[in-house]
DNA sequence: CTTACTGTGCCACTTCACTAGTACAGTAAG
DNA sequence: CTTACTGTACTAGTGAAGTGGCACAGTAAG
């Protein structure tokens, strides 16, 4: 339980925290029912306040997942981590590190992988959301 | 020269501004010399602040990418967009493109697939810059 | 010179992420 | 009950992002 934030890189760090915690949830790191860390515990790890971690865990608990218990602390809710998932995560992760590696072997800076990466993503969501054709 | 932003990523618009600048400067829509649209202009087809746009417009400068010419305008730099350049970025886009076709007929969500991605450039970036194995 | 474009600078204001300290409330174990 | 942990609530402040309006300055063409 390890988490690595960019305090600069203009995303909100409770959203990166967030983004952490559901990546290692997918990735099978955390499974149903586990405790998370306390808030303070976290906040103090991390070196930020509390409030910003307390926000993270607020906003994944509308998201459906982890239950947040008043006295007790934070636990990854059920339902979300299937050995079938675990199984597709696993083949993507495969994927994209070759693709990783095939990018840096281009000579590619971690930029502007990731702004083409975005733009194939921009690309996808057009296709599959544009419906009124003029 | 048409750009597509997301006020509500988290992402600070005027960053996102700038890397499609700079996607678009790699991918060859831009090229040496090209002249941006006025600040102004821009601004007023992106539904937003003039100052917003000149604040990305200087941080290139900054960065070298563009020059910015007080009664002019500002124009894309010179010594980027080198033909071996193109199609070094046309090969990756192609990489890419098939990636995320493969990740979509596995399943997963767009925020699946960015997590997993940032999460390889990580295990990159922390096995090029540590050093200190103590 | 005049006009119409370009970018630049200044000021006020709102919103939001984040920090900081303090206090309150639920839970579980001694 | 007491203690020590959990999360929650409140207030106040800082800083950055973004909006809005206005004035200034350089450039180029008539």
């Amino acid at each position: 339980m390890h988490f690595r934030l960019n305090p600069t890189s203009g995303v909100p760090i409770y959203l990166q925290l967030m983004e952490q915690i559901k990546h290692a949830v997918e990735t099978g790191a955390l499974h149903s029912g586990d405790q998370l860390p306390g808030i303070r515990t976290l906040a103090g790890t991390l070196v930020m306040n509390p409030h910003t971690v307390a926000k993270a865990y607020r906003e994944l608990q509308h998201e459906g997942l982890i239950e947040v218990r008043h006295g007790s602390g934070a636990f990854v809710a059920g339902g979300y981590s299937s050995t079938n998932d675990s199984l597709r995560i696993r083949k993507a992760q495969g994927i994209l590190k070759s693709t990783v590696e095939r990018l840096i072997s281009l000579g590619m800076a971690e930029d502007e992988m990731r702004r083409l990466f975005e733009y194939e993503l921009l690309q996808l969501r057009e296709n599959t959301t544009i419906r009124t054709g003029k």
